[in-house]
RNA sequence: UCCCCAGUAGCUCAGUUGGCAGAGCAAUUGGCUGUUAACCAAUGGGUCCGCGGUUCAAGUCCGUGCUGGGGAGCCA
């Protein structure tokens, strides 16, 4: 017999008769004449109920099962006599695929982040964790979707780089060679690397991407970043993923509309694909999770321009640590007091001074500012980064001398403003903030299968 | 990297002015009426994070290191 999986068995209107399960037990109840099990198998978050009587002909064995066990069912499927579930298997035989010792870490209880964490390649059977990556992958796929029905081409950037100042941080050094020559040189001989040059790992595909969209029109990318950045907090890790889109033709307004728009659409994607495992977030991880749902879908994101904001944080009663100046970047206090406070929206801030910003945005009128965007969400903080690209090539190369950046090496960056140079606009959304925003889950390593921060990469 | 907090049974935690190491859950064994993290009973289980110090005596006080968490900076 074929293996159904659950979620397709818990959907059935009538009973197709007898059906061959597999997956792990979650919990087993034993009574003097048979006990029950509750079959998992990865499919959605619910179990299905077996039911084993003494008479199998293996029923000493399956005594011995435990939580964690594999095993393959086979029974009739049958309506549940019981409360709390439609459809049970009164099991006609059961096949224990391989048991799980007492050692198995993974208790009927629930357990602490913290420790799951310690068993990270354990943690998605459990309820929580397999609800979150199961809306994880329901999500990237919502993405491509998204851009397919916007008519956009899906770049994959390269990982690796030779571009060493994209402009986002400290990067991850690739090299072939040898420590023990290196040593032994007392230096880092670039021209015998695999390259021939220093090269590291990416972190945005953005220029990669302004290449395309000055090419295919509307591209995005969705992939792996990499940051070196010695950052220890629960809203950054080393390697995560970000989506990228940069549009042609477009500028800093209309970035921000396909931003609202991108972010409305995800979440009405996942309202209507994951209902059970979104309710399980509301439930055991965020009780205000409908509201900020609902102010999601149905409330338009707040705009105004970064002095617009320092205006409204001076004027505000609140007693902040750091002072509110024109000219320095906010503070994430300040970003929270706007985003949770004084909108209670999502709120994309824009035109900020160009000291605090990098060389490829693009100039405002005044000379002063650049036509940058931040998205700030309520308890994340900043979840989309992004800009109009300068497309002036003069007014580039003037940006780049003032900050002291290499021009040689961006020629071909420079090319794009040679060669029929269009306005352009994009922006980055890192994946896991937005699965943070989705879930209610706090802390970013658990909204990421194997996390990677300074220090630790287990698993 | 900086500031703060924590580390005691498999897990979650309690442990008083420094004086015999505790609970709940889990596990094991047994019981049980169709149970829903089933229930009832019994049993086993400890490098009190490591190192050093103070003291007659340290889980408890002091120093230091490690690990984890919260916050800040950087950013997505």
């Amino acid at each position: 017999m074929e293996r159904t999986k659950i979620n397709v068995l818990l959907n059935l209107e009538k009973t197709p008769g007898p059906v061959l399960i597999k997956g792990w037990v979650r919990t087993k109840r034993d009574s003097k004449e048979f006990c029950f099990l509750e079959i998992n198998d990865g499919s959605c978050l619910k179990n299905i109920q077996v039911i084993a009587q003494n008479d199998l002909a293996n029923y000493p064995d399956i005594q011995t099962i435990t939580t964690g066990t594999s095993v393959a069912v086979t029974g009739p499927l049958s309506p549940s006599p019981g409360k709390g579930q439609k459809w049970e298997v009164p099991a006609t035989d059961i096949d224990i695929i391989s048991l799980a010792p007492e050692s198995y870490p993974l208790q009927k209880k629930r357990h602490s982040d913290e420790f799951l964490r310690t068993i990270a390649h354990l943690r998605p059977r459990t309820n929580k964790y397999g609800a979150g990556f199961r809306l994880r992958s329901e999500m990237a796929f919502a993405i491509h979707k998204f851009y397919k029905e916007q008519g956009f081409r899906y770049l994959t950037a390269p990982l690796i780089t030779g571009s060493d100042c994209e402009g986002a941080g400290e990067m991850f050094r690739v090299t072939s060679l040898d420590p023990k020559t290196v040593k032994e040189q007392g230096k880092m001989d670039f021209t015998a690397d695999f390259f021939g040059q220093e090269s590291n790992l990416t972190v945005s595909g953005q220029l990669s991407a302004e290449m395309f969209a000055l090419a295919l029109g509307d591209v995005y990318t969705f992939g792996p970043t990499f940051r070196a950045e010695n950052s220890n907090t629960s809203r950054h890790v080393a390697e995560f993923w970000m989506l990228e889109p940069e549009m042609a033709f477009c500028d800093l307004k209309e970035s921000m509309d396909h931003g609202e728009t991108l972010v409305k659409y995800l979440t009405r994607h996942a309202m209507e694909e994951c209902p059970e495992d979104m309710a399980l977030f509301t439930s055991f991880v965020d009780k205000s999770l409908p509201k900020r749902i609902d102010t999601l879908l149905n409330t338009p994101f707040a705009r105004i321009s970064y002095t617009q904001a320092i205006d409204i944080l001076q004027k505000s009663n609140k007693k902040f640590d750091f002072k509110v100046d024109y000219g320095t970047d906010l503070q994430s206090e300040h970003e929270r007091f706007l985003a949770e406070e004084y909108f209670k929206t999502p709120v994309f801030l824009t035109d900020y001074p160009k000291e605090i910003k990098p060389f490829y945005m693009r100039v405002n009128d005044d000379g002063k500012t650049v036509a940058a965007v931040d998205l700030l969400v309520p308890q994340i903080g900043e979840l989309i980064g992004g800009s109009q690209r300068e497309e002036r090539l003069a007014v580039l190369k003037n940006r780049m001398a003032e900050m002291n950046l290499p021009m040689e090496k961006y020629w071909w960056y420079l090319d794009s403003r040679r060669f029929g140079s269009v306005p352009h606009s994009g922006f980055g959304m890192g994946f896991e903030r937005f699965l943070m925003m989705l879930t209610g889950i706090s802390n970013i390593r658990d909204v990421i299968p194997f996390p990677r921060t300074p220090g630790s990469i287990d698993f």
